[in-house]
DNA sequence: CAAATGACAAAAT
DNA sequence: AATTTTGCCATTT
């Protein structure tokens, strides 16, 4: 399923880096960003996929529902070295993780043959 | 199976 | 400039 897609790109963000939900929606060519946050909320396990270093376009951290609090997950970015302009935001400009090509052609691929051979 | 839902984002007011 | 509406589609019920 896709989320397992959205969880593979994820779990590959290296540490001090971040990515937007608009951005994983354009890598994987979705149109909506909205599942992309649906995804990782549906998955719990947070101790296997770094949802904390997803925010939302602006470098803000999510809505309330990150797993246990935005406080802990501004910890756990600031622990990481990223760099932070405002208590809850991230500067997006130089945290946003770039994503290499291959990969994300490789998700989009994934993506992409799932759409295809779904229904 | 039809309908509602959803950690957002960009466009339109 | 700030707030509201629209878009959009996999998952779940």
């Amino acid at each position: 399923m896709v989320f397992q897609i959205i969880y593979d790109l994820v779990s590959e963000i290296p540490n001090g880096k971040v990515l937007s939900y608009g951005t994983i929606a354009k890598i994987m060519g979705m149109k909506d960003v909205r599942k992309v946050g649906f995804a990782l909320h549906a998955n719990r396990n947070t101790n296997k996929i770094p949802c904390h270093r997803v925010v939302t376009s602006d470098g803000r951290l999510a809505s309330g529902y990150a797993f246990g609090g935005p406080n802990v997950q501004k910890e756990l970015l600031a622990a990481e070295g990223v760099p932070f302009i405002s208590d809850k935001q991230v500067d997006i400009e130089k945290a946003l993780w770039e994503v290499p090509d291959d990969l994300s052609e490789r998700i989009a691929q994934k993506f992409q043959k799932y759409k295809k051979g779904r229904k």
